[in-house]
DNA sequence: TGGTTATGTCATTTTAACACGATGTTCATT
DNA sequence: AATGAACATCGTGTTAAAATGACATAACCA
């Protein structure tokens, strides 16, 4: 179990993507633009989204993005453990046999915390997020931006545009 | 938030000096024979942990750490928060003025999330998790291990031993 | 009381992950 | 065909993780 800010990333995006995908697909560049990712790093942590079948791709002109699911269905600990997903790089390899063909005290602690923790964000679905009130003014507040700025709305010059950094 | 092996390991290593200081102080040095970290890791954490007021240390020969306090008053939350205290590096600065004065999507999201998780890492407490049995089971192995090598239980030939990584 | 040793503390280096940029390719729509 | 988008790969600066080594200090003993 790890929690970074590539999980805060994946777990933006995404719901970012659930407010606007009920009209089609939704691109990677809208997302960066309004949540200040960039393009790239959507790119790398859409791959791994898609890859556990959290999202699913429509390519060519008007594609994009969408839900593999209903929001209700689309839990916060899928979310992060997809783009977490580290090689498991203890020294017992995963595979639990680090003292002597038996569990360390490490794998029992802290398995058993990302137990804990995962079962705690598995309880949370993106559609909860979304009927937080806090979470919601905002969502309002960044749409209204985009459509004040109708140069960034639809056509782009090049791709890569703007800053970043979380 | 923040939630990486700097605080698994921290945890661990708490949890070994829970379960070995009622004989006094407990060394650096047999903590990183029994949990396989590091010696110098370990000092570092300790530094911090110590700041935080969770240990104390008594220098000279038979010295060591020992809990600042009783091991149910140490909930897992604060070592957590101790070692991973980072500058709060969004772009925000912790301001929250991201988004034109206001709070962006990330801010009210994430703090909020964080929130629910430290509420329940700071519901365990080291005692918790010194009763759960399979935790029990590996201190004591990792104990009659210890004991079985006279040659490392407390005469060491130099100071900085072993292989280590995570 | 002064030296020796076991310990903690500080400074520095090495290593890997993060986040991003750039470029190019594939696929589907028009 | 031409465009717009996903997809793939390589490279890079920056930061944090992890490890190393040198230094300082407290306790014990002669």
């Amino acid at each position: 179990m790890k929690l970074t800010s590539k999980g805060r990333y994946a777990v933006t995006a995404m719901l970012d993507l659930a407010f606007h995908s009920q009209a089609g697909p939704v691109t990677l560049n809208q997302i960066s633009l309004r949540q200040n990712i960039s393009l790239s790093y959507l790119e790398q942590l859409f791959t791994r989204l898609r890859r556990r079948n959290l999202v699913s791709s429509t390519r060519g002109p008007g594609g994009g993005y969408s839900l593999s699911r209903a929001a209700n269905r689309i839990v916060i600990g899928e979310i992060i453990a997809a783009v977490d997903e580290t090689v498991e790089t203890t020294r017992c390899n995963g595979a639990g046999n680090c003292q002597e063909g038996r569990r360390c005290l490490t794998h029992e602690l802290w398995d058993d915390l990302s137990r804990q923790i995962y079962r705690f964000l598995n309880d949370i679905t993106l559609a909860n997020l979304m009927d937080e009130q806090l979470i919601q003014e905002v969502a309002i507040r960044q749409d209204r931006k985009m459509s004040e700025r109708p140069e960034i709305g639809l056509a782009m010059p090049g791709r890569r545009t703007h800053p970043h950094h979380l």
